[in-house]
DNA sequence: TGGCTCTATGGCAATTATAGCATATATTGA
DNA sequence: TCAATATATGCTATAATTGCCATAGAGCCA
């Protein structure tokens, strides 16, 4: 059978940027560490143990992508999540995860 | 509070690895079409409207990422889809760009 | 005011991703 | 066997991503 796209081009590259926000590991470490809390860039800088200036340019990606909001205090930062749906991600991502790992080995036998 | 990630950062880069297989509008395109059916390369290829091996590596990132699986028949390739958890993901995509354009809007007022 | 801290941004180099062309491989059928 | 079709793979040019350095801007406090 065949198909034409059911949206628009742009509607696929808008989800593509929200993908490509998530498409990073220090993204999704700094994205699951905000789940629940605010966290300073300084703090997440720590965590991530990149330079702060890289730290802060992917809270700017995630930032452009709606998937985080930060709030000025003085002279912090602080960032929290803002979509409420990463749990239904994270589960997807380790479901793939676990099906390739089980065909890898069963591929080794 | 502080933090220390809660998994490794091998776990993050394969994490990383299948948010990237999606990161792409024409990867999208293909993972909806394939929803529910298998297609051959070919009509993928009109589908999409690029070039043939573009779209077949398109198709490998994503048999890479264990996204999807595909079947040989005769000349032919089949592909379909290999995860069930994609309609999350669809859901949880246009909700973020929902609540973008929602903030957007507010904006501009 | 002046120094200190925290964050954001500009710039640059290195890496990676992407697209299409050309071509290789494989199957089918005359 | 030969031609035609479907798919996959090198190759190259271009674009995008990434990381860090240097630095700018802003708030805080002595």
């Amino acid at each position: 059978m065949k198909r034409k796209p059911r949206h628009s081009k742009q509607r696929y590259e808008a989800r593509a940027a929200i993908a490509k926000a998530l498409a990073h590991p220090t993204r999704l470490i700094i994205l699951e560490a905000l789940d629940g809390q605010e966290m300073c860039v300084c703090d997440l800088t720590d965590l991530v143990g990149a330079d702060q200036s890289t730290v802060s340019k992917h809270l700017a990606v995630l930032k452009q992508a709606g998937m985080v909001e930060d709030r000025k205090e003085g002279v912090m930062a602080y960032y929290r999540v803002k979509v409420c749906c990463l749990q239904g991600f994270w589960e997807c991502i380790e479901t793939v995860l676990a099906e390739n790992l089980k065909a890898h080995q069963a591929m080794l036998k």
